[in-house]
DNA sequence: AATGATAGTGTTATGTTATAACATGTTATG
DNA sequence: CATAACATGTTATAACATAACACTATCATT
């Protein structure tokens, strides 16, 4: 069976961003740097994004596929790996490695390097910055090796999920 | 077909631990931590662990599935995971989640938020502490959340590979 | 030593995540 | 309009991980 993605009532650091704001600039962010890249807004990547962006929560690669079969587009697995790694590529959806998920970006304006906090009980994700995170994670330096990217994720309990109890 | 996970010559920052003192050490002070916990270092516990200090790089689950069955050992896949997550728990191996594979912990001795750097060419990994790494990483302060476990792994190439070149 | 509880290992089957390889379609440009 | 580059579609399979249950060993107590 699979392992649920849901979330009850939210702690504060989940839900401290307008997301109605976030859905329409995410958007219209995107589609601007597309343009100015040159690169194609096509169909299925606007789709694969909308899908993440329109709950704002890490979505497995075959929880989008479904998504995708619904909407009409084909739901073969190459599909949503090629569109989530080219996304990724541009910033816009990081995976979650502690749950082999995905998630829209919550700031593709900035260029960074983002940290997540992530409860492991209503598996909610938030992203943040390097300085409420309490950490700097930010391209160190480290001899004799280039750093490229860097994954910070955070693993623990939400306040709404500890007051609920039993570990 | 199967990703390699091997390395040819090495950068500084993979080989500045005597591995050979690294060896009996980590086995004296695993036995040592077991028996004084009162947990059975078992032949199977012994034997994985051993494997992945063999070497001290990071190892698939399939790969240390291959390596019992080559020593006697079941080789079905239960068997690593139910002793990874075991010698997880007491934090005498990590999974480098960048690469589905485990590694054996350099420093069992110190309570520690241990982060990791991967070359993607190579493959291989050190562990670093705090002071080496350039970042904080140890149990931030998030608000509304309890963090259990910081995963930090910095993904690169390491001076080796970069004089190799093309990408 | 016999009892039962707990922990450890073995086995089968299956679930979940991800990629290889190749075919077809679509778009931008010379 | 040819063609190169990019994008999508399809089939098959690889790679990673767990559920469920059976059996065995160890330990504590009688």
């Amino acid at each position: 069976m699979k392992k649920k993605r849901e979330g009850k009532t939210t702690s504060k650091i989940f839900d401290d961003h307008d997301h109605g704001m976030c859905f329409d600039d995410a958007i219209e962010q995107i589609e601007n740097y597309f343009l100015k890249k040159n690169l194609q807004f096509t169909p299925l990547r606007r789709k694969v994004f909308e899908i993440l962006i329109r709950d704002h929560k890490p979505l497995g690669a075959y929880e989008i596929l479904e998504a995708l079969g619904r909407d009409g587009f084909s739901s073969s697995p190459p599909i949503a790996y090629r569109v989530l790694d080219f996304l990724m590529e541009h910033g816009f959806v990081h995976k979650i490695q502690g749950l082999n998920a995905f998630i829209a970006c919550s700031n593709p304006n900035h260029s960074h390097s983002p940290a997540f906090v992530i409860c492991r009980k209503c598996e909610k994700v938030a992203e943040i910055d390097e300085k409420r995170s309490g950490i700097s994670f930010a391209r160190p330096t480290i001899e004799n090796f280039e750093v490229e990217k860097t994954t910070v994720e955070m693993t623990g309990v939400c306040t709404t999920c500890s007051s609920v109890a039993t570990i």
